[in-house]
DNA sequence: AATGAAACTTAACACTGTTAAGATTAGAAT
DNA sequence: ATTCTAATCTTAACAGTGTTAAGTTTCATT
């Protein structure tokens, strides 16, 4: 952008990869991801990329951490603006479904091969899928405010029916072909129990 | 299979195109899906197919409506064992998360990009998703069991209230890298409304 | 038996992921 | 400052992909 000359290091096509694979997916959609396109866009040869990621599966991988990076972000800022633990859920809810309203393309590029690992079993684990543990978190506290002990069983069930309810509200939402209006998502999240 | 010998005409090359292709699916994954692979598979040329499909993606089209058929037809099979509206309902969801838990390629397959309309303000119309559809009688007839009158607005509500619900299990249950266990499922369905 | 349409083959095109071999360069070590 | 090394990039090639055009074989109807 700033720098016109063509020199023969880039200086930061790692990441410059990894974002133009993601503006490829928003314009095109992902069948049109392909790795001579984003070396293209980025005025570098087909073999470049090869420097930096190991395959195509690789790149996808790292564009899918990028995109979690900016979805947790989003809900984080959700969150913060509740002032109480059951309106933080909420908000969660909330922003979990209109964060891919607002991408549609991000939720299957996300969930159809999903990279990140999830142990419901282990909700400690570092290693889990953060929003994931975001809900977790509101959840704990949520019963906490409410004076209530859960059981180790009783938060994985908790966990997972929250996350079920928002995923299955935005995984139909998000389909092509269907015709989704507002009020069915402000009616459903409400039922959250 | 009963016919070796190689004819020129196969005699039902369309058929067996879609099942070929189901089969590869099955057995190494949609990205393992090619044109060359499917004719391959049934003994005819790499451009053979064309003659019954548009494109790759024609094909796959046919493909998910050939899985969304069986899909339907496991649903209806569930149902069927019913004895009232309620368990009905039961049954159906039940079905829905154990058909694509017993075949997990099959629900990115038919979700990732799906070929059928939905058009949840618009119950009635015929083109709509079939396994929607048997939510909505389902959900109809619980309710003229208990003896409550529905508005269409409550009824689309709980259409998809309860399609996401048993979606979002399903969608978190068949991913990879998630350990599912059956007990959550059984407590999950329980909570439908 | 002749004919036209449908089902197929072969051959080619542009595109894909990926690798091997070599060219260029930045930065550390001398 | 020079040398060396490792990282970064290019070119060229390979096998595989979707798709089409042109020609061949077969089926079904007359």
């Amino acid at each position: 952008m700033k720098n016109e000359k063509k020199s023969y290091h880039h200086g930061d096509l790692r990441n410059a990869l990894i974002e133009a694979g993601i503006c490829i997916i928003n314009e095109n959609g992902e069948n049109a991801l392909s790795m001579r396109k984003v070396a293209g866009a980025c005025n570098v040869s087909a073999a470049a990329p090869y420097a930096h990621f190991e395959s195509k599966e690789d790149l996808i991988v790292c564009m899918q951490t990028y995109v979690t990076e900016k979805f947790t972000n989003y809900l984080v800022d959700a969150k913060k603006e509740a002032s109480s633990a059951s309106e933080a859920m909420l908000a969660l809810g909330h922003a979990y479904i209109r964060f891919f309203l607002e991408n549609k393309q991000y939720f299957t590029f996300l969930f159809h091969q999903p990279c990140f690992t999830i142990n419901l079993s282990s909700l400690d684990n570092a290693e889990n899928f953060p929003p994931f543990l975001l809900f977790k978190d509101c959840i704990l506290a949520y019963n906490q405010q409410m004076g209530k002990e859960l059981s180790q069983d009783d938060l994985e069930l908790d966990v997972i029916s929250l996350w079920a309810h928002v995923h299955g509200i935005v995984s139909i939402a998000s389909m092509k072909h269907v015709t989704w209006e507002k009020r069915w998502e402000d009616e459903l999240i409400n039922l959250v129990r």
